[in-house]
RNA sequence: UGGGGCGUAGCCAAGCGGCAAGGCAGGGGACUUUGGCUCCUCGAUUCGUAGGUUCGAAUCCUACCGCCCCAGCCA
């Protein structure tokens, strides 16, 4: 067949293909789809999913994709949850032109349809209360029970429902439902609550309003309105499909979009429920709804993902309708695939240990020069400066070492990156026992990092020059949950949260370029990882967050062995 | 015991009656001035199970098993 327009890059999934077909059948002109955030929370990694599924598609098929923000709960919903879903959405990379709207954009649309149905004799005003309505509505295994107000005339239901908004009822005294069908095997259809009474001040219709629409009177009017064709939602609310349908066959709205459902993610070593992301907030687990740790867009952000990762992450993935739980891993391995790429390499000591350069003449200080991104020759090189003394990774230097180390040790030779190589002649400690200071020399004629005779140490270092380090603040994540499922067995999820996510390093050097490096910029700490300039950072006291450590089969190899 | 879904390698996921893609994780190796990157290489005689249809089944049929969602005036 024809393969010009098949890259291998191209996406495809059970929603694409039925865009697909859609499209060439002729069942839509164009593709519109939205993304429809209720702005209760922030938005995290498993939104960034349906975002990119969303927008993505739209991208694709040259179609448009709204972000659509649905706020028909007052008592929930936020102006600065809105504030932050648009600045996300941003982030990851997704342009909504024009097409931002609210749900609360169509209020007076939506109660004209609920008047409507109470016209056709599909709507009533039910004045049990909220408990005789659950009562009434049956259980999974049996049919539920007709509400004695269910008969109400038409005329009668109007009077209520204009007196419902005009704000004569107390909250809860009465609701508006849909008449189905009471027996429906599908809960959904037991007469669902349409409107509701709620005396709140809403962020945007402030207290235009008492009543308000439920979802599942608003959501698919709302898509028909918009004329959206593929409305996509995640998997439970498969259920809701066939009320979906009914509302739209069943009201004189302007278009027939459809709903199709997919898995939402799952993510090993965290949680994807606002529920519990706005309790581990609330409760002081974590700074903020953007601490590092967080799988919140504002976390991974804080914490130096790039969004672009986030996307590449979303591609591999995949979209299907079966549950599952991604490792977390495969997020990691997209993120440092980014960076690998585009992050500037630099020299960052965590955990120093002094080296004194015996043979290296005292007051010298040479420039080497250091290349910015082997990944990215155009990222060029600069600048950093050597001396006779000089600061080196503690983790770098065993005095017994074991078999595989292959790093300094006493009598051993080593590379210092970019540098000279040198050699440890002497270990001095302090009267603890403890290694304080290495007496090493170095040989001037492997200058740069290489040495005439071609001869290669088993190890290369990173190093720092002890009068030209700047001090800085370092803090080291891990995942926020050291279980893969927190929670899992009984146990109390907050129980999981890792006290030893976050370590904070008050001691660490790192290059001077590095103190006017900008707030948010991820770089390398060569041989250590990715760390990324956080907000707390202050002109003398820069701050850096571990976006990820590089991958470290030295670490493995030492685990394996201790196992 | 109602309704709606889902079961392909440790994890994600293609596959749509013609003889099991790809990625992640893991093992082995090459390369290496990051124990990074990159590159090779290893994995399902088998697709939840059992029958059946067929020359041929992960794909069709039947039954069974397992898991998820639904009883908010949340979305």
């Amino acid at each position: 067949m024809d393969t010009q327009n098949t890259s291998p890059s191209e996406k495809s999934d059970f929603i694409r293909d039925i865009v697909a077909a859609d499209l060439r059948d002729n069942h839509v002109a164009g593709v519109v789809t939205r993304f429809p955030p209720e702005p209760n929370g922030y938005l995290h990694i498993g939104h960034a999913k349906s975002i990119c599924l969303n927008f993505g598609i739209s991208a694709e098929f040259s179609g448009r994709c709204h972000l659509r923000f649905d706020d028909t709960n007052p008592v929930k919903e936020e102006q600065e949850y809105i504030d932050a879903i648009k600045a996300d959405v941003q982030w990851l990379g997704f342009d909504w032109g024009e097409h931002l709207y609210h749900t609360s954009d169509y209020f007076e649309q939506l109660y004209e349809w609920a008047v409507y149905l109470i016209g056709e004799g599909k709507a009533y005003v039910d004045d049990l209360t909220a408990e005789e309505i659950r009562e009434y509505r049956g259980t999974l295994t049996e049919p539920g029970r007709e509400s004695p107000y269910r008969t109400r005339s038409a005329e009668e239901n109007l009077d209520l429902f204009t007196r419902m908004r005009a704000g004569e009822f107390p909250d809860g005294s009465c609701v508006l439902r849909a008449k189905i069908d009471m027996a429906s095997g599908n809960i959904n259809f037991r007469d669902p609550v349409i409107y509701r009474i709620l005396h709140a001040t809403h962020p945007r219709t402030g207290d235009a309003w008492c009543v308000y629409p439920s979802y599942d009177f608003a959501h698919g009017q709302s898509d028909a309105i918009e004329g959206i064709t593929h409305s996509i939602c995640t998997l439970e609310f498969q259920d809701h499909r066939p009320l979906y349908d009914w509302f739209i066959e069943n009201l004189p709205v302007p278009s027939a979009p459809h709903q199709y459902e997919f898995a939402r993610l799952n993510l090993t070593h965290t949680v994807l429920s606002k529920r519990v992301l706005l309790k581990l907030v609330k409760e002081g687990f974590v700074r903020g709804w953007d601490d590092p740790r967080m799988p919140t867009l504002a976390g991974i952000r804080r914490r130096g993902f790039p969004a672009e990762g986030i996307r590449d992450f979303a591609g591999m993935i995949g979209v299907a309708r079966a549950d599952s739980v991604v490792e977390v891993e495969m997020l990691e391995h997209a993120v440092r695939g980014v960076l690998n790429r585009t992050a500037l390499r630099r020299f960052a000591v965590l955990d120093p240990l002094k080296v004194v350069i015996e043979n290296y003449p005292d007051g010298q200080t040479e420039e080497m020069d250091v290349v910015n991104n082997p990944e990215d020759p155009s990222a060029g090189t600069r600048k950093v400066p050597f001396s006779r003394e000089l600061w080196i990774e503690r983790d770098d230097f065993m005095e017994e070492p074991p078999k595989k180390f292959f790093r300094l040790a006493p009598g051993r030779e080593v590379r210092l990156r970019s540098a000279y190589f040198i050699t440890c002649n002497e270990v001095v400690k302090d009267e603890n026992g403890d290694v304080i200071e290495l007496r090493c020399t170095y040989d001037p004629a492997t200058r740069g990092g290489a040495a005439p005779d071609d001869r290669k140490p088993k190890a290369t270092l990173h190093w720092l020059s002890a009068d030209h380090a700047v001090p800085a603040e370092v803090r080291l994540y891990n995942h926020l949950f050291a279980s893969p499922f927190p929670g899992s067995d009984g146990r109390d999820l907050f129980d999981d949260v890792d006290p030893e996510s976050e370590t904070v390093l008050r001691d660490s050097l790192v290059e001077k370029v590095l103190a006017d490096t900008a707030i948010g910029e991820t770089v390398q700490f060569e041989r250590l990882g990715y760390f990324c300039v956080d907000p707390d950072s202050t002109g003398t006291a820069p701050v850096f967050n571990r976006t990820l450590s590089l991958k470290d089969s030295w670490a493995r190899k030492r685990a394996q062995a201790t196992a």
